[in-house]
DNA sequence: TATCTTTATTGATATAAATCAACTCCTCTG
DNA sequence: CAGAGGAGTTGATTTATATCAATAAAGATA
């Protein structure tokens, strides 16, 4: 069971007070998932407003060949998928737990009825709305308007831990097979771009990478 | 010069009274453009809320190569780009008038002061930004998850109008040369699922094509 | 340390779609 | 009605990336 405190500490609902956490409290239910497990299915009807507590959760589509198509990892404390719970649409993509996990279901009807009056509340909503507008933004400038190269460069320049994860999955993160990835940084390499040092590549020359994407 | 009685029939504004509409005539200002020129470049720093009074504005991205990656298009009431204001940072995408056209500028500081705290306004902010939310996830749905084929397939059984375009715009739209699109028709043709009746495209087997994309 | 297993690299080939080029068919204009 | 120009079609070629297959390197296990 969730308490009061825990639910204070997030960032939604800092500014309730004792009797709205309750309030709250009362209209939601923790529920806990282990890795792999599945939050909700692509399609499915939406049913709460979801927060994830603890975990990783992965947003997913599968394509015809049937790749999946990561659109966002959310960690703890971001809401997910509330576009789908407010216009009453069904979920437009698949998510799963990354590791093991927990999220606050929270009933949305009654959520609408008590809080949306709240501006703090509706500020917070507005935050974490056009987060995902953001989310989906990058989405397509790194895979429909990206080639393999300039996405390759434009992930790796963005993000500091790509070059430590394994090649293999880096190369799911960006949308593309293990075997395209190693020619790309073989070819940074070869351009002086990275560097290979003791098994891990290290960027040496950003803005030559930074080129490639701009 | 906008008229209060202009503003009131715009759905964003129909619960403002006569004083809150004055209000916010005297924050915004009206623009017009001719066909073809721009609102807003990508990466320009937003500078007011925006709505869209008159025509259609499309919401591009370049690619390296420089094809225009239409994102969406906006029919008059919609606010456009509103999450660049929300968040401060720099719009993801350019706007350009594919028709002569006005919008409605507003004061974002102004506006967030006076109307953020007002449970309507709120509300359609919210449906607009999960509208939006949508737009950016079909666009992944289409060009992200699907190949040619299936994207083909998938626009002319949902959009009555994809037919009737000239094909080369149609390719356009659907992010392809007009050489795919065409080889991709004659496809659907040969299978009886599309038949060409006075020089325009009519679908004839709806269900075979809508198995291709889902 | 030797061996097993997983991960990464490399090369060869296949595939989807773009590009280039030629041709056909409308449609409009004078 | 002729013919000019644009739009659509078709074929040949190129390009980017996936796929398949073999090998190499790295890490794990005994």
């Amino acid at each position: 069971m969730l308490s009061i405190n825990e639910l204070k500490c997030i960032i939604f609902f800092e500014h309730l007070d004792e009797r709205e956490l309750k309030l709250l409290l009362s209209i939601s239910r923790k529920r806990t998932f282990s890795q792999g497990e599945i939050l909700f299915y692509e399609k499915e009807k939406a049913q709460h407003l979801t927060m994830v507590l603890e975990g990783v959760v992965k947003i997913y589509k599968i394509d015809p060949k049937n790749n999946e198509i990561v659109l966002h990892r959310f960690r703890p404390k971001s809401l997910v998928a509330e576009m789908a719970v407010f216009e009453g649409v069904p979920y437009p993509a698949s998510a799963a737990f990354e590791s093991d996990g927990s999220v606050l279901e929270i009933d949305f009807d009654k959520f609408r009825e008590y809080f949306f009056a709240n501006a703090d509340v509706a500020c917070a909503l507005f935050k974490s709305l056009t987060q995902k507008i953001k989310y989906l933004d990058n989405v397509i400038a790194l895979n429909v308007v990206l080639d393999s190269t300039a996405r390759v460069a434009k992930y790796i320049c963005e993000n500091d831990d790509a070059l430590k994860m394994k090649n293999n999955q880096l190369a799911q993160y960006l949308h593309m097979t293990p075997e395209t990835l190693s020619r790309i940084l073989k070819k940074f390499t070869k351009l002086g771009f990275v560097e290979k040092e003791d098994s891990a590549y290290k960027i040496i020359n950003e803005e030559a990478l930074t080129i490639l994407f701009e």
